[in-house]
DNA sequence: GTGGTCTAGACCACT
DNA sequence: GTGGTCTAGACCACC
């Protein structure tokens, strides 16, 4: 559907491992955060419903509850009694230092991982790639 | 943007977020982690004592040891009787799948935030700059 | 502080938040029943209809139907078939009690934020002469 | 303990009405809020445990920790894992909006209760000297 | 001992 | 149908 680019499908599904140190609720608010940060989910789309969700992931209602709660507070979902829960109009962007900091993360595991300046520099090319041709 | 320097001083320190949904022992693991696989862990460097560095965070020596255990068993330190903890010879490098997929979280939140081929290319250079020359 | 006026343009509408904790039926209970006590409401004057109300406030008509069934419990309101929903003729003033316990707690507020004596009972003049005088 | 003035003993318990269009948790936000502000509890002074709170009150553990987690965020408590939960150094002062909503409120109550200018100004006068003589 | 989180299912408020 | 809240008790992380 993109390109012949190097990063083939990605599926934009929402995943909870139960054995992390992370607590599932945070995984789901960091994961829905991730997609509508990254367009996955586009401002105004609905998210699934509290039951829905929980039960695709396995976990209780209660957990997913709290993570919409959360997002909600954080700006990033819009939920109307009632009505469902959607990503909201205007949801915030990360800020730059995040995006520096995400960065600085993923240069020092390529460099630790023995990767040469080209191969990085190449990397960062292909997920642009991937991301921006449409 | 202030100054023209790529990325200034950049203290290895290691710190704990109390009020963080991680628990501090994963945050210490993951810390050190990194601090290895960035290579401002040298193979072979002591690490701080449980109970030194449990004084400096403010927090249990026992959420240090435990975090010391779980990086003994990945590998990443070498804790030998009696002469404490040190980095391990050949620590585990990050796999090619992890760099790809910290990379594309990268790109990702910097597309997200508006930021053009350029600036991403620009900050990757700043961080490759940063890291090498010494 | 910003003009001279003491407390300007009041004017006595209603306000849903629909992220509270209150539920929306609190809310409109809460609001009538102030407007009422304050005399934004007279004795005998008519409340928007039920369904005018819902529209206006972008909420389902039964949950406004919900107030005015408590309001009309509490006697504040009184409902004539066909004839619509208006203020009784003789609401409810509030006890002695009630005002001396918002009077403690708007004073607990004010000492809290650091106010002295004249500017409490400065703004306790302006809020009097924002409603007498008309 | 106080002063001879009129507003007697005051007792600083928290109560919960669990018939209340409030839910629980707000409850015991606002009134652990209030209760600080007051100055009812010192900055320091340690709150009961969640596990005893709730027992207290009749409610379910959970309750109590979700409206401590709040308070947590909105910087009017300290809560040290382990080590139990405490007002914070520096808790928020209400803003002057806050505080002219509260005196607004009040005086329109006393308003309608037929109370006249000295009554209020009086009545305002006994709530400071209970609170300030000290 | 402390607080934090999760569950499973209940009831409430709302559309 | 939707999300919101509560419960009772479990286990985890921490001191």
């Amino acid at each position: 559907m993109s390109g012949p680019g190097p990063t083939p499908a990605r599926e934009p599904a929402l995943e909870v491992d139960l054995r992390s140190a992370v607590p599932p609720f945070e995984q789901i608010r960091a994961g829905v955060t991730a997609l509508v940060q990254t367009g996955h989910l586009a401002p105004g789309a609905p998210l699934p419903s509290v039951r829905a969700l929980a039960q695709d992931l396995g976990i209780a209602p209660g957990t997913v509850a709290r993570a919409y709660r959360q997002l909600e507070a954080a700006g990033v979902v819009r939920t109307l009694r009632g009505r469902g829960t959607r990503v909201a109009d205007s949801p915030p962007a990360p800020a730059a230092d995040e995006v520096r900091a995400a960065l600085a993360q993923a240069v020092r595991a390529a460099v630790a991982a023995g990767w040469d300046t080209d191969r990085i520099h190449s990397a960062v090319r292909d997920e642009l790639d991937a991301r921006r041709p449409d």
